[in-house]
DNA sequence: TTGTAGGCGTTATCAG
DNA sequence: CTGATAACGCCTACAA
């Protein structure tokens, strides 16, 4: 930071006036001299006078500072998000971290830990893919540090949540699938994690079982994390089995465009010979060839929100809040030509 | 910020010193009684005590916050470097600030006029395409606030820089097309700047010409902008074209995969009636169908390279430093299908 | 070897 | 209507 600032006490002086006049000039004390406050202002606006951040830091107890921990941000939605986040938090006086937990629970937790340490406000996460245990969250909230979650949730935690239906958005591609003619759609899911319900596949498989559709267990593959290597290998399984599917729901783009990939390599014909689907909707989605559907999810909406709902805690610190609020945003299916078995077929529906 | 922190005040009761000399006992100072220290630092770790980043920062005039401005993050070479600064500056005091000038050059003035208000150290800069006038950059310096700009250069600006060549890359792809047969090469640039040197073309219009190639005026085409929409217009200009070339170079993967995406719309095969290079190598080009070539460029290593030459600054500040660094990085040509003639058409090179 | 005092910039409280 | 004082948490001359 540049010394040359003016200070209150620089223009207390240049007015002979006390420091706390000129203070209270700045916010328009209400029993003071309106020629005062006029001089004051006028005063500090020529000299550009801008309030001291630390000063005031050490005065009120806090830093102005956000955290916002995410597993990642080289992937569309989680920088959709902060960027929404980012657009809302540029307007304040406080700054935002960034801080990546790589999908690891224990970089996260060390990250957590540090958050305290290094003296923040208010947290905003998404927590990482193998986080079973929310302790390391509890125990930042008990120490008197709001938490947001957002896009994925911790059962059981007491936080303010912004989520997507995730259950929707796969519900509604499976059922999309199976309209299309679709007899045996299979799941290519997440990293598999113990405590949180994976409403995805929960989705996945109500839909099947609202059609009468079997749920057949070795059509259902865990990738072991979100990237396109990761996709590899449950597409290979499924699709170089005795009976391949004849439609894959995939956990996310990068998932999907890894299947499509090993189809291609099989001389599988997409959408004819399976069908595909991802969710994100990243947006090269549609210059694929053939274009993938996929499940849009409102990234930007849901980081601004969240930030919005952070925000308010901390203006509204001390009043104790008990009451958490839990919002759930929809989802949207996109249909393009990985899916679009009739109408790449027999061109009867749009 | 949580108020129930223990103080040096706290630990001076406890112990019945003065608050002088608990400070000092932290800070291992020579003449203190070897048994103070070893009991005050007992203690503090007992308590867990942690010095008040508001009250340091008052005391010595910082703000332990850095800002990182960039045009997008929503990108995977600016995600990348963003990580790698991130993975820098998470293991120091300061605090990462992310502002995103979406490639405006008004948005971006407003942010570094802004960046001077709420206080900041240091600042990393990747300026926007539309920058053509740094004084907003200058005016941040002259207040003594230190500068790196990576990845996009600011010509006639002193400030440490940490780029890549981006005429060698331009001029390696250039090359290779041409020794793979292709005769008439056309550009999709990037936003035409007044200004700053556009090295892509330039290593572009280099290569064409140590070849012996002509430069055809209408195979040179500006995008708008660094989206996948900003490639359509350029790549159907190309395409559609009386005599289209067989060779497109792209400034980025985005353009390269719209222009992809054109050629395929016109039943062009590529690589065999059109090659097709981009330039970013982000991570789903390899899936493309074919494998989309691509300039490499590193910028995890280039985040992480800027943001310690910033944090070597901001702890040398007072010494005046009237040298910058100017560190460039090499890309690299990953060449697949999309350029592929010869191995693709004759099998007879790799 | 340790304590005292003053200051970093601002605001709130209490006087006047 | 305005001023003096103390306080936020820490550090550093200067004293002792």
């Amino acid at each position: 930071m540049d010394k040359s600032r003016v200070t209150i006490k620089d223009m207390a002086m240049k007015l002979n006036l006390s420091t706390s006049t000129v203070s209270r000039a700045l916010k328009d004390h209400h029993a003071l001299k309106k020629e005062t406050i006029r001089m004051v202002k006028n005063l500090a606006h020529k000299l550009n006078f801008i309030p001291n951040i630390a000063a005031l830091n050490l005065l009120n107890k806090r830093t102005n500072r956000i955290a916002i921990v995410v597993p990642e941000i080289t992937n569309y939605f989680f920088s959709m998000a902060l960027t929404g986040i980012q657009n809302v938090i540029a307007s304040t006086e406080y700054t935002l971290m960034v801080c990546l937990s790589n999908e690891s629970y224990q970089e996260e937790v060390d990250i957590i830990e540090n958050l305290w340490r290094i003296q923040i406000d208010g947290v905003l996460v998404s927590r990482s893919s193998k986080t079973n245990n929310f302790d390391h969250f509890r125990q930042l909230q008990s120490k008197g540090i709001p938490i947001v979650l957002f896009d994925r949730d911790c059962k059981g935690l007491e936080a303010d949540k912004v989520l997507v239906d995730d259950y929707l958005g796969a519900f509604q591609a499976i059922e999309y699938l199976i309209k299309s003619g679709c007899k045996t759609i299979a799941h290519i899911a997440g990293v598999k994690n113990l405590l949180t319900k994976n409403q995805r596949l929960q989705g996945y498989l109500d839909a099947l079982k609202k059609h009468g559709l079997p749920v057949i267990e070795k059509n259902i593959v865990h990738a072991k994390g979100f990237t396109y290597e990761d996709g590899i290998k449950p597409a290979k399984l499924l699709l170089n089995s005795k009976h391949p599917p004849d439609a894959i729901f995939a956990a996310n783009d990068r998932l999907a465009i890894s299947a499509m990939y090993i189809a291609n390599k099989l001389n599988l014909r997409i959408p004819d010979d399976i069908s595909i689907i991802g969710f994100d909707d990243e947006p090269h989605s549609i210059y694929l060839n053939p274009a993938l559907s996929s499940v849009w999810q409102p990234g930007y909406g849901m980081g601004m929100l969240s930030a919005r709902i952070l925000l308010k805690h901390l203006s509204e610190k001390g009043a104790l809040v008990n009451e958490f609020r839990h919002e759930v945003f929809k989802p949207e299916l996109i249909t393009r030509a990985s899916s679009n078995k009739i109408l790449t077929s027999s061109k009867n529906k749009g």
